[in-house]
Formats: C-alpha cells, structure tokens, sequence
DNA sequence: AGTATGATTGCCT
DNA sequence: GGCAATCATACTG
C-alpha cells in the first residue's frame, strides 16, 4: 500500500459505488498517522479503531453530530491513515440520491463528504466493510483515466491547514469548493 | 459525571 | 458572511 496522499491522488476518476449507488470520484482528502488533523495523530481509540486495521476497509465517523463521512483506510495494519472521499460526480443510482437528498439539483447531491454521505445512505453500520464487501464497489483503481489533478489546502481542519492534501481533478463542477490557483 | 470539540451544511441577515 | 443544529467521542476531575 502506497501512502495516504499518493492514494487520495490516484483515487481521483476512479467509480465508487455503495449498494450500486455513486459515481466518480472528483475529491478527496489524505490523512496520515503523524498529521494533527487526523483522527489517528492521538492513537488507537474505539472510534478510529479501524483505520488502524487492515486497509482497503471503510472508516465511516459522525461529522458534528450531525453527517457521515465516508473514508478509505489505506497503508498497513497498524498506521492509521485513511482518504476522505469528498466529493464524486453522480452516476449511478442518481433518482435514489434525489430522493434521499431532497434535490434534483446534481451539484448538490454528492459535493462535499456530508452531502456525499447522506445521498450514499452511508451510516454506522458501514464502519469497518471491506471494499471486496457485498456493499462497496470500488471500479478502476489503478487504471482510471488519467485525470489532471489538482492539490490545495484541507478544508474544515484547525490543525496543519497548510499542509496541501486536498486532492480533485481539474474543471470539475461537482467540487464541494473550487482550487485555488 | 461534566464538558469541550469538531475532516459540515443550510438557513438567516 | 455569520451562525445554529446536534451528538459521539475524548478528555478532565
């Protein structure tokens, strides 16, 4: 497994799917074991217990209370560093994410990770699924189209905020927030 | 046991 | 642009 940034750059243009709904994935967000901003920079808790298995596997955690945000974990057992998905660009199953999202309006159904969530019926009991699951549908890694990509600053985070982990692919108009530069 | 704090969003002015 | 909503987790005493 490569490192959490050099997985959340080749997940740009690859199809995530949950229960066969999704789309491709325009933005997404690195977080490793010695990074402040991460779940994982404190240590092993019950929360992040599963960012510190085996990767390939789906962390899912409550966002103020109030959204599910969906990540990948990546690297060995034990390290602790995981993707966020923050934004795709709707697919596959788009009147179920309408429906659940309460829009028609396709930007508005999976661009940033509460919103992606909420159209993906992503909750709780998604925590610790393997990508090789009955749930998650993960087609193209390693040889999705070539996508330019853009970086920039991590959003929402009070620590390490320059550190420039943001990854999404270029023009895309289903980012939750347009690169700067 | 009590409190502080978010890897956010949507509605209000 | 500002701020309330809302709750699991982690930390303090």
């Amino acid at each position: 497994m490569q490192p959490a940034p050099v997985v959340a750059h080749q997940l740009i243009g690859v199809v995530l799917l949950i229960n066969g709904v999704g789309g491709r994935i325009v933005e997404t967000e690195a977080y490793d074991h010695d990074d402040p901003a991460s779940h994982t920079y404190p240590g092993p808790t019950p929360r992040n217990a599963v960012m510190f298995g085996p990767p390939a596997h789906v962390y899912v955690y409550r966002s103020y209370g109030i959204h599910w945000c969906l990540n990948l974990v990546c690297r060995e057992v034990g390290h602790g560093a995981g993707v966020l998905i923050r934004a795709l660009e709707p697919t596959k199953g788009i009147a179920a994410m309408q429906h659940r999202r309460g829009t028609t309006d396709l930007r508005l159904l999976c661009s940033g990770p509460g919103r992606l969530g909420q159209a993906l019926a992503v909750d709780a009991g998604l925590n610790g699924a393997a990508l090789t699951g009955p749930e998650v549908a993960l087609e193209g890694f390693g040889d999705a189209e070539p996508y330019v990509v853009l970086t920039g600053p991590r959003i929402g985070i009070t620590k390490a905020v320059d550190v420039p982990w943001r990854f999404g692919a270029a023009g895309s108009r289903f980012l939750s927030r347009p690169f700067a530069g």
